[in-house]
RNA sequence: GGUCCUGUGGCCGAGUGGCUAGGCAGAGCUCUGCAAAAGCUCCUACAGCGGUUCGAAUCCGCUCGGGACCUCCA
């Protein structure tokens, strides 16, 4: 089998992936920051890593998965900022920030589950880490890269950039960083405009804060990470995965951060995955063009047509390659969403496909040869850095095989029983376990079952009868409850939720 | 302004210099009481202009268009 490449941000091309420790992987990709509601776009790494981490548990390797949630910083929700700076209210009439990070936190994981993301295997937070942070901030003051300014720390780029690669990473120039950086609150105590925020220092009105050798104050945002990164997956790792919007300055930082503490280089594949555009333009806060989760689950939201369902979205996120913008658009989901109901109701029907006797000896014929080649390609395109897309069409290219068996215009027995049984079993691993998709209809328990068969029964006899007033009836009123029936050759029927 | 990415058929999107991507939409046919589904077939594109090459969507240059980062951002 060929071996895993990935392609690395930090050297800009495809490489062998070989784990530090063998058999083992450590990954850490920066999860959500939960002072609001992740949109659509938050979706995209997430689904990403996901599959990344459930493929690398398919090879074999165990994986310490890392993701965490940013949950200190300056904490504001919409329309109570104000409050913030109300000091003498009850405590209860108060902005609660915890109560925040619990409400999104929530609302965050409930979301992944709706993706059929699988949890990582550890979620660190920010707040539950402040003294690791405090820890690596006064490792980088005693080794001269930090300095603090009224009771606030902050890095000293220019001195790391003299004898490190400060801008490999994003491919920055230094000289440009201290020339073009723009004005920011607090700038005047910086030596150099460049240099970033380890520590701040915040007035006593501000609710989100901790007690530090420096003050009273909060964390740096890239320290969080490198801090949380390090604990748990040590001074180097395997795997940094992100937004490509986080290369820099975030990603930038951590690496100056972690190699003065660590003393080498503490990543080995940087993984960044492209943007989800909405009319070619980056959902985000900055456009002010964000469609939130929840929305796009409900359908309720002036750019959507209509609900999709959380799979649809993830299907549509692996259609096309992570390293690639990826444009909404209505048609787009809708695309997807047709694309998805085939794509489910052929593995279903391959699943009750059997192979009764021998299989012909049909390891020559065309059409096995030409099965057993697109899933063997499976494994060759997902170790070509990920290609979810051409997995996918692949597997749509086995579609009409899986149809016309089951409507017996081929036979099974076309296919050997080596590759039938490779069929089945592959099949389901990639589809369920690796790609991580699932029917997107939930009503499928054992007494519908039984009453649709009732109706089927009913149906078929009136239509033994000639009785198509009844047979019809039957099947425009479960038409107008969202159930569609389809007869089938041989006087089948089977149905489906829309 | 700096750095980088990108422009593929009606839409979304794969694409390693020569070999059908795939999905959705559309057209025709088959099956069928009708419908739906399914199967088969068709629709065969690479922003423009040059260049390299036996051969370029794929490499190089220029032009035009779009975008990301440089500030919180997945």
């Amino acid at each position: 089998m060929s071996e895993l490449k990935v392609y690395n941000s930090y050297s800009r091309q495809k490489e062998v992936f070989t784990p530090l420790t063998r058999g083992h992987v450590g990954m850490y990709v920066c999860g959500p920051t939960v002072s609001g509601e992740s949109h659509l776009g938050h979706a995209r790494p997430y689904i990403t890593f996901d599959v990344i981490y459930r493929y690398l548990q398919h090879l074999g390797y165990k994986v310490r998965y890392v993701r965490n949630i940013t949950d200190a910083g300056h904490f504001e929700e919409e329309g109570r900022e104000a409050e913030d700076k109300i000091s003498k209210k009850a405590v209860l009439e108060k902005l609660e920030p915890m109560e925040l990070v619990q409400k999104y936190t929530n609302l965050f994981h409930w979301a992944m589950a709706q993706f059929n993301t699988i949890p990582p295997t550890i979620e660190p937070t920010a707040t539950g880490h402040i003294v690791e942070q405090i820890g690596m901030i006064q490792q980088l003051i005693q080794a001269g890269y930090a300095y603090e300014v009224n009771g606030s720390v902050y890095f000293d780029l220019k001195k790391y950039a003299a004898s490190h690669d400060y801008g490999k990473l994003s491919g920055r120039v230094i000289e440009d960083l201290l020339e073009t950086t723009r004005e920011l609150e607090g700038q005047e105590e910086k030596k150099d405009k460049a240099d970033f925020a380890l520590w701040k220092s915040v007035a006593p009105e501000h609710i989100m804060r901790w007690q530090s050798p420096w003050g009273v104050g909060f964390p740096g945002w890239h320290i969080e990470c490198s801090a949380m990164a390090t604990k748990y997956l040590g001074p180097e790792f395997d795997i940094h995965g992100g937004g490509m919007d986080l290369l820099f300055p975030h990603h930038e930082s951590e690496i100056a951060q972690s190699t003065i503490c660590n003393h080498s280089a503490p990543v080995r594949y940087w993984i960044h995955n492209n943007m989800i555009t909405i009319n070619g333009r980056k959902m985000g806060k900055s456009y002010n063009n964000q469609i939130r989760l929840t929305e796009m689950f409900s359908g309720d939201h002036p750019l959507l047509e209509k609900a999709f369902h959380p799979v649809t979205i993830r299907f549509f996120i692996l259609q096309t390659h992570y390293r690639s913008t990826l444009d909404f658009s209505n048609e787009a989901l809708q695309a997807s969403e047709k694309g998805l109901k085939r794509l489910w109701e052929a593995y279903e029907n391959l699943g009750r496909l059997t192979m009764t006797g021998e299989g012909a000896a049909a390891k020559e014929a065309e059409l096995d040869v030409k099965v057993r080649r697109l899933l063997d390609e499976f494994d060759e395109f997902m170790n070509d850095d990920f290609s979810t897309a051409k997995v996918l069409a692949n597997m749509f290219e086995i579609v009409p095989v899986i149809n016309s068996m089951k409507d017996k215009t081929v036979p099974v027995t076309a296919l050997s029983k080596e590759t039938f049984e490779l069929l089945q079993s592959k099949f389901k691993t990639w589809i369920e376990d690796i790609l991580g998709l699932k029917s997107v209809t939930e009503a499928d328990n054992e007494k519908l079952r039984g009453v649709m068969q009732l109706l089927i029964d009913i149906r078929r006899e009136a239509k033994g009868k000639k009785d198509f007033a009844t047979s019809d009836k039957i099947r425009n009123q479960l038409a107008q409850l969202g159930i569609t029936l389809k007869d089938e050759k041989g006087g089948e029927m089977s149905w489906s939720i829309e």
